[in-house]
RNA sequence: GGAGGAAUGGCAGAGUGGCCGAAUGCGUCGGUUUUGAAAACCGAUGUACCUUUGCGGGUACCGUGGGUUCAAAUCCUACUUCCUCCGCCA
């Protein structure tokens, strides 16, 4: 959530930014509405003054055995004039607060600026495509002549975009769950999070899911609660309405969960295999840091994510996600992209980015200094280490051989049980 | 699912309508004392918002939301969370 100080302070740099990304927010109605909100609260507190000294006069008259009949009818009065303020007051609170939650954050100064994904810089690359002297088969068909993913019976079950994992497809899942988790627990430090699936309303607000974004999440509504698209958000909510000691900063947390997403804006896309499904297994990781420490902290959560890839053989490319093209939250996102040799394409598989304080001030998440002194929001950052499906398309159609089998990368064999080939 | 009990500052805990942003104790910070430390004593010690160039002034917050009242930590109400017991259950 945008600092509505910040806004009345330097307007023209956030409607600057907002343009940036494609936001057509009226920062100048926003403004008077926060004046007109202001005027409000002072006229009602002024009142409530008055309501205040008179509440005294009234209970030193009773203690003294007088009468306050004359100021009691008065107070009367007075009482229903605030109530009428303070329903003003509240509406206008009410009114900037939901617009507010629906402005995006503006990118940092250092985000490149563009329109679309094909102004994306590529920041760097790892390894060279693979090469093959074999006709190449993509994800689905491998998949399936090892029977280790079931497409049909996974729609059978529960429709189109959810899979069936079987036998070794399940257990590949499962080991590179474990491979992943290990990496950022035994390697980085990271504390391993277990978080419920499903979540109350306001913490999918706290990292904006809600309510801009309302039509994309899975809900539960006889329980009042939304199943999570991604462990951000369990995650990042677990200090929400805290104040913690800035001894514990920066807070490293990773956690695995599946994630829900009803991919509502996108149907007909992607629809083969499971680029992108409804349900699928991620390895995600949180950060919370000291405002001064963010951006470092996006550099190692971004390299932290490559090394998984790398000790797994994979090409890959690191794109910084230019103006026009970063998500409502993100000031700064890095995407990582896993090389497809079979669709001969680039696949999302990671993006690792940095909310500096938007997602804090809306989950009221703060520390205080160690120096004393006012607590202030931390800054959030999170990154997938890594999704699964897309990692396993790659390592299918990366790895696959002649005869139809796919080897397993040698890091990765000890979690498959000392398996080193599918088929 | 049923029956009871509870929620107050960093912690413990008092407070049943007005003098309560809240006693008292502990903790923390600063000071006095001391060669130093402890003890003792003195003082300070929440958050958010509005307003002011500043000093300052004001409003709100006693789990959360509504209500009653001139006035609510205190009365009513719904909800949330925790505890105890019963039932059910992986």
């Amino acid at each position: 959530m945008l600092d509505i100080k910040l806004v009345r302070e330097n307007p023209e740099a956030i409607k600057l930014g907002l343009r940036a990304k494609k936001d057509n927010t009226d920062i100048d109605k926003l403004l008077a509405l926060d004046s007109e909100r202001r005027e409000a609260i002072s006229k009602v507190e002024k009142l409530k003054n008055k309501q205040n000294a008179a509440s005294k006069e009234i209970a030193k008259a009773k203690r003294n055995g007088e009468d306050a009949s004359t100021i009691l009818a008065e107070m009367k009065e007075i009482s229903q004039s605030v109530a009428k303020l303070a329903t003003r007051r509240e509406e206008l609170d009410t009114e900037l607060n939901n617009q507010l939650l629906h402005i995006p954050n503006p990118p940092h100064s250092s985000v490149p600026q563009g329109i679309s994904e094909e102004d994306n810089p590529v920041v760097r690359v790892w390894s060279d495509k693979p090469s093959y002297d074999f006709e190449l088969k993509d994800h689905v068909d491998i998949a399936e002549a090892l029977g280790i993913y079931d497409f049909k019976r996974g729609a059978k079950l529960s429709g189109s975009g959810f899979i069936l994992q079987r036998g070794q497809g399940a257990r590949l899942t499962r080991a590179l769950i474990s491979y992943c988790l290990d990496h950022h627990t035994l390697k980085h430090g990271f504390e391993e999070i277990g978080a419920p699936f499903v979540v109350r309303p306001e913490v999918m607000v706290g990292t904006c899911q809600l309510p801009k974004f309302k039509e994309d999440m899975y809900a539960l509504p006889d329980d009042n609660l939304y199943l999570i698209p991604t462990a951000e958000v369990p995650v990042t909510n677990i200090y929400r309405e805290e104040v913690l000691p800035e001894e514990v900063l920066p807070k490293k947390m990773c956690g695995y969960t599946p994630c829900f997403r009803r991919e509502a804006g996108s149907h007909g896309k992607d629809t083969r295999g499971m680029k992108r499904v409804h349900q699928f297994d991620k390895v995600e990781m949180v950060k919370l840091v000291k405002p001064e420490t963010s951006y470092q902290e996006l550099e190692s959560l971004t390299l932290q994510a490559e090394e998984i890839l790398q000790s797994l053989g994979l090409h890959y490319r690191v794109i910084e996600l230019c103006t026009g093209d970063l998500s409502f939250g993100a000031a700064k996102c890095y995407d990582i992209e896993l090389w497809s040799p079979g669709a001969q394409a680039w696949l999302e598989v990671s993006s690792c980015s940095n909310f500096e304080d938007f997602q804090a001030r809306r989950a009221n998440i703060k520390f205080k200094p160690a120096t004393g002194g006012k607590p202030q929001f931390v800054h959030t950052l999170n990154g997938s280490g890594v999704a699964m499906p897309r990692l396993i398309i790659a390592l299918l159609e990366t790895y696959q051989q002649a005869d139809g089998t796919v080897k397993i990368p040698e890091v990765l064999q000890p979690y498959m049980g000392g398996v080193g080939q599918l088929g």
